[in-house]
DNA sequence: ATTATCTATAGATCTATAGATAATGC
DNA sequence: ATTATCTATAGATCTATAGATAATGC
C-alpha cells in the first residue's frame, strides 16, 4: 500500500465517522503515522483528498451503465435497472469505509466538487429512465420513478448491518424491491434476477480480465 | 418571532447548507445581526443549538404513534403503516430548513446527542414491527422490512423537489410505496388512503385543538 | 536529481468566558 | 433586580507554506 493509499484509506475513515470539517488534516497524519505537513507532498489541498475519494464511489456505476446498453438481445427496462440497482448497492457495501455517505454531506456542495454531483446527477437520471419505462408497464403513479434510486442510496444508511450472508445478498433484496416499488409482483421478480445476474457477472469479469490500473 | 427562535432559524439554515462543523457561532449571530457572544445568553454551547433543532424533527412523530394504536376499531398493519409514513413524511418536508438531514450527520454520533439516536432508533423499530406485520400477509422476503423507514427517510434527499402539489403529495406517494415495496398489489393502495388519511387528520386536528406549547 | 519527509510558523480562524453596560419589568 | 446585549480576549485550534534534511534512483 503506497503512502498515497494510506492517507486515503484513512481520510475515508475519518470523514465517514467523524465528519468532513471534523477531521484535521493533523488527525488524518497521525492515523497514518507521518507529519501533517508531509500529506501536502501528495495532496494540493484537503479538498483534493475528499475529491480522490468520491472518484472511487459513482465511476465504477458508470462505467457499467455502456455494458448494460449494449447487452444482445437488449434487456428489457426492468432487467436493466435490476441489474444497475444490484450493482450500485454492492458498491456502495465493498468499501472498507463507507465513502456513499460522503455524498450526503452538505459541506459537499461546494464549487470544487462540481463534477463529482453532475456524475451523480447523470447516474439519478439513468435510473429514473429506466423506472419510467418500468411505470408504463405497470400504470402505477409516476411519482414512484425517482423510489428506485433513493432506495439504492438509503444502503449507505445500513451500512452498519453485520456482515455476513445478510450483507452480501443485500443489494439483490434491495433491486428486488425497486421493481416492487414501481409496481412489479414479487412473483416476477424472481425470473427477472436471472438475466440480470448475468449481466452483472459478465460485467464483472471482463474487469477482471483488464490489468488493474487505479483510478487517480 | 423571540430572539432564541431567530438564533435557531437561522442555525438551521446554516447547519443544514454548510454543515455543523463548517457553521461558526460568529456566523449563526452575524446572520440573526447580534454579537457570536450573545447566543450564549439562550444556548449554553454550539451542541445546544443543536440539540434543540433535533428535537423538532422525531418528537411529533413519535407523539403521533399512541393515537395510531389507540384508533378503534383497531388499525390493520398495512393502514397503521401507511399513516406512520404519511404522517412522518409529511413532517420531514414541512419545516422551513431540511432538518431530517441533519441526522445523517457523521457529527451526530457524539454522546451528548444520543437521546435523539435512540428515539429514532424506536421510530424505526417501529416501523420494522409494522413492516413485518405486511410481509407476513403478502409472503415477500423479509430482506424488505426495513425499507419502509428508509424509503420516508429518503424523502430528506428529495427536499429540493419545487414547491406546488407535487410536493404536497409526495408523503402519500411514498407511503403508497411504502406498502408496494412490502408486495401489497398497487390497486390494494388506493383503499387504505381511506383509514390512513383519517386517522392523520383526526391527530392533526386534535393537536390544534389544544394550546400551543413550543418544545423546549 | 528527484522524491519524500521533517521542523517551524504565519495567519486565520473558532468556542467559550469575564465582566461591563444597557434595557426591561416589578 | 433581572434579562439581554456588548466589548475584549484567552487559549486552542486549523490549513497551508517555506525551507531544511534525508532517502532514492539513475
Amino acid at each position: 500500500m503506497s503512502a498515497r493509499d494510506e492517507i486515503l484509506d484513512a481520510a475515508g475513515e475519518l470523514f465517514t465517522t467523524l465528519g468532513y470539517a471534523s477531521t484535521s488534516t493533523r488527525h488524518i497524519a497521525e492515523s497514518v503515522g507521518i507529519r501533517q505537513a508531509s500529506m501536502y507532498h501528495y495532496f494540493k489541498t484537503k479538498d483534493d483528498i475528499l475529491c480522490a475519494l468520491l472518484s472511487q464511489t459513482v465511476t465504477p456505476t458508470l462505467g457499467f451503465i455502456p455494458s448494460l446498453l449494449g447487452a444482445r438481445p437488449a434487456l428489457t427496462a426492468a432487467e436493466h435497472l435490476h441489474a444497475l440497482a444490484a450493482f450500485d448497492g454492492d458498491q456502495l457495501l465493498s468499501g472498507r469505509w463507507n465513502l456513499g455517505a460522503l455524498y450526503l454531506l452538505p459541506e459537499l456542495r461546494d464549487a470544487r466538487l462540481e463534477p463529482f454531483w453532475s456524475d451523480r446527477e447523470r447516474l439519478r437520471l439513468h435510473y429514473l429512465a429506466l423506472s419510467r419505462g418500468v411505470l408504463d408497464q405497470t400504470g402505477v403513479h409516476e411519482a414512484a420513478a425517482d423510489l428506485p434510486f433513493r432506495l439504492v442510496e438509503s444502503l449507505v444508511n445500513m451500512w452498519s448491518v453485520p456482515a455476513g450472508p445478510r450483507r452480501e445478498e443485500l443489494p439483490v433484496h434491495v433491486a428486488d424491491a425497486c421493481l416492487r416499488v414501481l409496481g412489479v409482483p414479487d412473483g416476477a421478480t424472481a425470473a427477472l434476477r436471472a438475466r440480470s445476474g448475468e449481466a452483472v457477472r459478465d460485467y464483472t469479469r471482463s474487469l477482471s480480465a483488464l490489468p488493474v490500473t487505479s483510478v487517480r
